[in-house]
DNA sequence: CGGGCAACCTACGCAGTAGTATGTTGGCTC
DNA sequence: GAGCCAACATACTACTGCGTAGGTTGCCCG
């Protein structure tokens, strides 16, 4: 009944041991090489084994594509979207600690969030060919739900006086690339003990946020 | 005796038309479609020809790539390097300087940036083949020297006291994050005069930049 | 203990793609 | 006006890489 069983058609669903694993690898070869530059069998070496494990589990590469998309999607809006709704914040609060949530999926998640971020954009223009529907459409949807989340804390924000952003759009733009960015040069090293990564993304988020904070004393 | 009469080996050289244009369509496509999801004919369709012009001013799609990756950074660099160095700024005028000269250059820039931002990891991690120079390694010292503009300036600007930045390296981050995921979500389009995209340079490296300047009154 | 199915592996067909080898054409020079 | 070369186009070749078809193996269930 899941959407993911009717990605998968037929074969394992989620939640499936092997599948995951599956999944993993496609993440950290996507994530190193590119979506296009990653062969079936790149994937396969990266699991030990061979593409026919692959294929037991996604119909395509596409299909692998897909349902990384949508791990990432909906990890981040599961870590994110509490924080967003969470009643007794003040607006300056409520920011920053959605902030520290991305990026802390953004570090621990790495490969999955990679990909997502690097991905979205080569999915997003195909709208452009009439008739035919995007079947990655509803994975950009949920990433404009997702934005929208951070767009509305933003607008409250300035309505309450907390946040000095002219332009909020763009002010959200600024937050959230400033955290997305630590995709490119960030990589998790046995050294990144829970305690560091989450230092790290502290000390990103405040960077980030402080941005549109209002400052006058 | 320029680098680029190397790159280009008894080709056409820079500043000539037709290669230029060949760039352009290259650096388009690659933006679209990324490296790897990019074929000669692509490039070739994008111009309204065939492979044959391409491959007439460049040897091989590698060589294509190198060239537009040389051109984002010397264009950047050449940006925002003189206003690193200008003397009688004082620190925060200094980075929010640079800050809207990088903003510009992406935006005017679009498509070459992007294609720079968003292959150049691809292309980092090759140093692991041992005995084999990297074709690519002396874009990644450029963008390494660049980088090395901006942490300076940072540097200075924490022990004039002018920043509140307890990690300067994770403050450029931050900063050039903000600035540099403009390449995601801006494209350009008829509407933007100049002085509209400038306006939106300036608002985005406000942002960016704030978040390292110390507010105290 | 035999049948069935999940979880793979092997071998192959076929489409797309980088690069090459060989034209062709228009302009410029002497 | 004959030759020459830059600036392309055309027609291939060789290879890579996606997806498929058909095995094989081991476990579980009755």
């Amino acid at each position: 009944m899941s959407e993911a069983t009717a990605i998968s058609q037929g074969r394992p669903g989620p939640g499936d041991q092997g599948r995951s694993a599956v999944l993993d690898a496609a993440a950290k070869t996507f994530a190193r090489r590119g979506y296009a530059g990653s062969s079936m069998d790149d994937i396969a070496d990266e699991l030990g084994s061979t593409k026919g494990r692959v294929y037991h589990y996604y119909r395509s590469k596409a299909r692998v594509l897909e349902d990384i998309l949508l791990l990432g999607a909906r990890t981040l809006h599961e870590a994110v979207a509490p924080v967003a709704s969470r009643p007794g914040l003040a607006p300056a609060a409520r920011l920053e600690e959605m902030a520290v949530e991305h990026a802390l999926v953004l570090m621990r998640q790495n490969d999955v969030q990679a990909v997502t971020l690097h991905t979205i954009h080569l999915v997003t223009g195909r709208a452009s060919e009439p008739g035919e529907a995007n079947p990655f459409r509803y994975i950009v949807e949920a990433r404009d739900a997702y934005e929208e989340l951070w767009r509305t804390v933003m607008a409250d924000g300035v309505v309450a006086g907390a946040f000095a952003a002219p332009d909020p759009d763009l002010a959200v733009r600024a937050v959230l690339g400033a955290l997305n960015w630590s995709t490119v040069w960030y990589r998790p090293s046995p050294h990144d003990t829970d305690d560091r990564t989450r230092r790290l993304a502290e000390g990103l988020a405040s960077y980030a946020v402080r941005g549109v904070l209002r400052h006058d004393g």
